[in-house]
DNA sequence: TGCTAAATGAAAATATTTTTCATTTAGCAT
DNA sequence: ATGCTAAATGAAAAATATTTTCATTTAGCA
């Protein structure tokens, strides 16, 4: 068993909910992509394999897999919310604007502003969203060949 | 004339675009208030006025503002988007969980971070994301008060 | 092997955003 | 001031995204 696999059945039954061929795969097209995936995609991944899964399904199924912590949102200007595989603990993203794939990164050292943020305004901070956009090395070497062309 | 609606003036003027009651309307309606408001909010509150301005229009005039600058959107988890007016420059959202206060901060000292993270992901890093959540000097008050009753 | 609460799928409802197109209007030239 | 024209608006419809409802199926346990 994968252990993303072994992840979910723990994480599932911990919980009282019931490990199906449905949640294992949804969990399996999400961690088979470097790229985060919205609900309609991840519905067409699922079924192009035998299986063919519910689009509603797959909603729940989301929702499901990221209060667990299994998978997590990605925040994009304007586009509809996608997910992607979560690795264990705080975490950030950085995400390729091309091709959408998305590499973590843990150390985020915010700390320090954020104690200064909370003495000048007041705010008691409870939580952070960071993500970096840019471009990964594969698209920026795919740009390169096509400028020699 | 309030310095917001000179800006607007100014903006849109430089670049072609009419200065129109209903873009001032949606661009008063974001400035008065310290929330970020959906599309949907923006439109209600407008129309509280004598006005009555189509959603399509607000959909269609929060996209200019946001592209000449003068509003920005706000990121929340499931949530649909929503606008903040936006100081001028690089700048960052603290928003209250509760009421939806957005205050601004502007140095955010990411450089040393972003430069490590392209060095040990090859990634060509062109922006970032960053929001802080929590509750606002308000909120802890009144929820202060509620907890005395 | 059977029971039961949980999960699924299909359809409908709701919400959100975009497109189309006829009508109106801001800004400019006279 | 007046008329012209490209840009902007509004209404309706279309497209897209998400949630609810409810009858049926099934995982996990006794």
């Amino acid at each position: 068993m994968r252990p993303t696999e072994r992840k979910l059945t723990l994480a599932l039954g911990h919980n009282g909910y019931k490990l199906t061929a449905q949640r294992r795969s949804v969990l399996k097209a999400i961690s088979n992509s470097h790229e985060h995936l919205t609900p309609a995609e991840v519905h067409e991944r699922v079924n192009q394999e035998n299986s063919k899964i519910g689009l509603v399904t797959v909603y729940r199924t989301l929702e499901l897999l990221s209060e667990l912590g299994l998978i997590c949102q990605v925040h994009r200007e304007g586009k509809s919310q996608s997910y992607t595989l979560a690795p264990s603990g705080h975490h950030h993203h950085m995400i390729c604007s091309e091709c959408g794939t998305v590499a973590d990164f843990t150390d985020c050292d915010l700390g320090e502003l954020e104690a200064r943020l909370s003495r000048e305004t007041g705010f008691e901070i409870e939580g952070h969203l960071l993500e970096f956009s840019g471009r990964c090395g594969d698209c920026q070497e795919q740009a390169g060949r096509n400028a020699d062309d």
